[in-house]
DNA sequence: ACCCAGGGTCATA
DNA sequence: TATGACCATGGG
């Protein structure tokens, strides 16, 4: 796929999902549903300081202050009960240790059968700590998709957009992990928060199939 | 004042 | 199957 050499020539090796340890990133995954990493290093920084960052810690603290802790990540009732969730489904299934050794398609269901884990949260805790191929669609992989005129906006489900980068890419976790990283970072630096870019990497792409013209 | 952010669930047609 | 409402904070 012709996109990911012109970002990896553009941004450079990702080495991606800012986080000290798996738990922090599936804790991240959570809170980062529909809000800006920003309010998330926010939210982890004092979770953090109140070491409030291991499953045992989320599970022992009360309600209250862990809604408190997490407040600017938005969503805060929800993603509180969220992690109390995935703390205690971490703890029962022994950690990544646990779980990794399980097959792909065991995990996702797993994960998926947990309330408040979604396909785009599950597959980002299958890829960057369960070392699972498995493509990440997110806002930005769609918008790009779309923009490039990868496939047309007509198809936006889940499951298609993602199958389409599987069946265009080897099924390759450092490549998947790599690909999805390289779309983030070049929407924050540039064209995908707005109608219209002139001045990226892919800017004749981004030109040429948004809305016709 | 308005729009959006590295979504997910639920009710309704 | 497919929209729409709702959740909530902070930045641009």
């Amino acid at each position: 796929m012709a996109g990911y050499q012109t970002l990896l020539a553009a941004y450079g090796e990702q080495h991606w999902w800012p986080a000290d340890t798996a738990f922090e990133m599936m804790i991240g995954a959570i809170l980062t549903q529909n809000t800006s990493w920003r309010q998330v290093e926010t939210a982890i920084a004092q979770l953090k300081a109140a070491d409030c960052l291991t499953p045992q810690a989320i599970l022992a603290c009360q309600p209250e202050r862990l809604q408190a802790l997490i407040r600017p990540s938005g969503f805060f009732r929800q993603k509180s009960e969220r992690l109390v969730t995935i703390s205690a489904f971490y703890l029962q299934h022994g950690g990544v240790d646990g779980l990794r050794p399980r097959p792909l398609a065991t995990l996702r269901k797993m994960l998926l059968d947990l309330h408040g884990i979604g396909a785009e949260t599950a597959d980002c805790m299958l890829l960057y700590v369960l070392d699972k191929p498995v493509f990440v669609i997110d806002t930005y992989t769609r918008r790009l998709t779309h923009r490039l005129g990868w496939l047309p906006e007509s198809v936006d489900a889940y499951d298609a957009v993602q199958a389409f980068f599987q069946q265009h890419l080897e099924a390759s976790v450092p490549l998947f992990q790599e690909f999805h990283a390289l779309i983030v970072q070049h929407a924050k630096q540039h064209c995908l928060k707005k109608p219209r870019c002139t001045a990226c990497p892919l800017a004749e792409h981004c030109l040429r199939s948004h809305h016709g013209t």
